[in-house]
DNA sequence: GTAACTGCAAACCTTTTGCAGCTTG
DNA sequence: CAAGCTGCAAAAGGTTTGCAGTTAC
């Protein structure tokens, strides 16, 4: 599973190519959402790739201090998650029950943070939203 | 430091009044904003109470389970924080820099909520919002 | 060849738990 | 007095770090 465009990204970026690195980039790739540490060791292990728990966290220390990965908390349990940066402004949809996540596209607060700029006088430069509720299957079951 | 209002409060909800939660709901009230476990615990220790930091988190479990408190993660560090549960909907507007949190009133995403709803098929019950940038003071620090 | 990366084990930090003793209603 | 709190110390997650050996460029 050698990626070439890895390689050519890592080279961009200055750091080496390792087999763990193309790896853990590829299984956030795949995923395109927020995954815990210990899922990506669990693929990669899956995947019969010799790996430490440790080397995960440290690989994506790297891959978000060059920007190609954030890190974020989710509101209910503290655990980190990572996914890619693809520079894309989005939010996630969680199900209360079955914490399943999906995107959400477009985003509702352009407009209201300028008004939130002027009547506080903050510089205002980001914001983080996650919005929660019960999916089409688990609304059902209820 | 004895409160009567906390006193009716924990009787209503049926639970001990005793003075560690006394003190521990009075500091979340003073404060009015999300806090740590660790900083009720030192304002504790500040106060010449004697307790220890486990009761602390045993203290705001109970609150949470009746209602009293709410408990939630922030984006940046992995530390649960705390507040009173006022039941007022409500963010926070969070400084980059110097890490001060301030209230926001009002909220931009009632009518959003409706129409995220209908394209979903979700069933939408809450979400969770933080906005970011700099303070006026940082702001010219910078 | 050397600077950078990895695995392992141990440390760290926040949070939880078990238990014996103490307090509240 | 009994039920339920608290303090202490130890355990339990998730995450970070030190170090010796390995790998990529």
């Amino acid at each position: 599973m050698e990626n070439l465009d890895n390689k050519v990204l890592f080279a961009k970026k200055g750091i080496k190519n390792t087999k763990q690195r193309n790896m853990t980039y590829n299984i956030l790739m795949q995923e395109n959402l927020p995954v815990t540490a210990e899922l990506i060791f669990l693929k990669l292990k899956e995947a019969d790739e010799k790996i430490s728990l440790s080397t995960v966290y440290r690989i994506l220390e790297v891959f978000i201090s060059k920007g190609l990965v954030i890190k974020r908390n989710l509101s209910e349990d503290n655990m980190a998650v990572f996914e890619i940066n693809n520079m894309e402004h989005k939010h996630h949809l969680i199900c209360y029950c079955c914490k399943k996540m999906q995107v959400i596209k477009g985003c509702p607060l352009g407009a209201y943070e300028k008004i939130l700029q002027e009547q506080t006088d903050y510089d205002i430069s980001g914001h983080r939203l996650e919005i929660y509720g019960y999916c089409p299957d688990c609304k059902e079951k209820k």
